[in-house]
DNA sequence: CTAGGATCCTGTCAGC
DNA sequence: TGCTGACAGGATCCTA
């Protein structure tokens, strides 16, 4: 369920731990997580680690690359010195690996990297590292909400004219990086209704909109995205972004931040989407 | 072309 | 206790 900023920890976090290091032995333990033949990345050394959205890259030694994509329960577990978890957050951040969703698994020079992925919608994928821009999930990504203008984005609205903002925030190909929990919070912070009409949007609204995106994602980024580092702390207390930060996410039933009327869940998308029916205006049926 | 629903898969939890 | 259905931080495919 990792977005944007819950992928950029991971990448930013296993930068500091596998970069350089040999690939000695790969295991895949479910044909359907690993896509191409796993043994053209033994031996290889870890060049570098990108991101496209919520995609990540590693690009190998030889012109190989690995992207990784977590979708729904994805999670990386490097056990080196010391561990390093991040991803959909489970229990598997603390327990022995392999365990039974363990999907692959690469043995390194120094420790060992864990693909885990309950719900197996995630994959890794071994690609040419020239060929990774022409990934069709790459190439039609959107630019990410820091890099667009207020223009942009609403240019982009006006094509999904009737759909709820809620559903063409998910949409990759209009603005990149949000998933289901930023979608809810950059609403929330906009003071938009989720099933407001995208189209309906003014440019102001828009730009609003806009910096919520950055902003929600700005204070996930500075605390690590909802993951591992701050799963459990030293002194047993388990806080991430959605205990601290998160106003309307998983919080049905709880006062608003704002106006203190209860947050209220619906569904939208197919997707469980909470907001405050006071605060947040423009809804068609609210 | 857009919009909305089904689908991939495993696990957990509420309710009967 | 055992079953059933709903739901879960994603993206794609299918139909209208």
């Amino acid at each position: 369920m990792p977005e944007l900023p819950e992928v950029e920890t991971i990448r930013r976090g296993l930068d500091e731990l596998i970069l350089q290091q040999k690939i000695c032995e790969v295991k895949v333990f479910c044909a359907k997580s690993f896509q191409g033949d796993e043994r053209a990345v033994l031996g290889r050394k870890i060049k570098k680690l990108r991101r496209f959205g919520k995609a990540l890259v590693i690009d190998l030694s030889g012109g190989v690359s690995l992207m990784i994509h977590l979708r729904m329960t994805g999670q990386l577990i490097y056990d080196g010195e010391e561990r390093y978890a991040a991803g959909h957050p489970s229990e598997n951040f603390v327990a022995d690996l392999p365990n039974r969703q363990t999907r692959v698994e690469f043995k390194l020079e120094k420790g060992r990297l864990y693909f885990n992925d309950q719900r197996k919608f995630g994959f890794v994928k071994l690609i040419q590292t020239d060929q990774i821009k022409k990934e069709a999930f790459i190439q039609k990504l959107a630019k990410e909400p820091w890099a667009m203008t207020p223009e942009e984005l609403w240019q982009k609205l006006q094509k999904h004219q009737k759909a709820a903002i809620k559903s063409v925030l998910l949409d990759q190909t209009v603005v990149c990086g949000l998933g289901n929990i930023y979608a809810d919070e950059a609403l929330f912070e906009a003071k938009i209704h989720p099933k407001r009409q995208a189209g309906s949007l003014t440019i102001d609204e828009t730009k609003t909109l806009l910096m919520a995106m950055r902003q929600v994602m700005d204070v996930s980024l500075q605390f690590g995205g909802s993951t591992m580092r701050n799963y459990v702390k030293a002194d047993g207390s388990r806080g991430n972004y959605l205990d601290l930060f998160a106003k309307v996410y998983q919080r049905e039933g709880q006062p608003c931040a704002n106006c203190k009327t209860r947050i209220v869940k619906i569904k939208l998308a197919g997707r469980g989407t909470h907001f405050c029916p006071q605060c947040q205006i423009g809804g068609k049926n609210d």
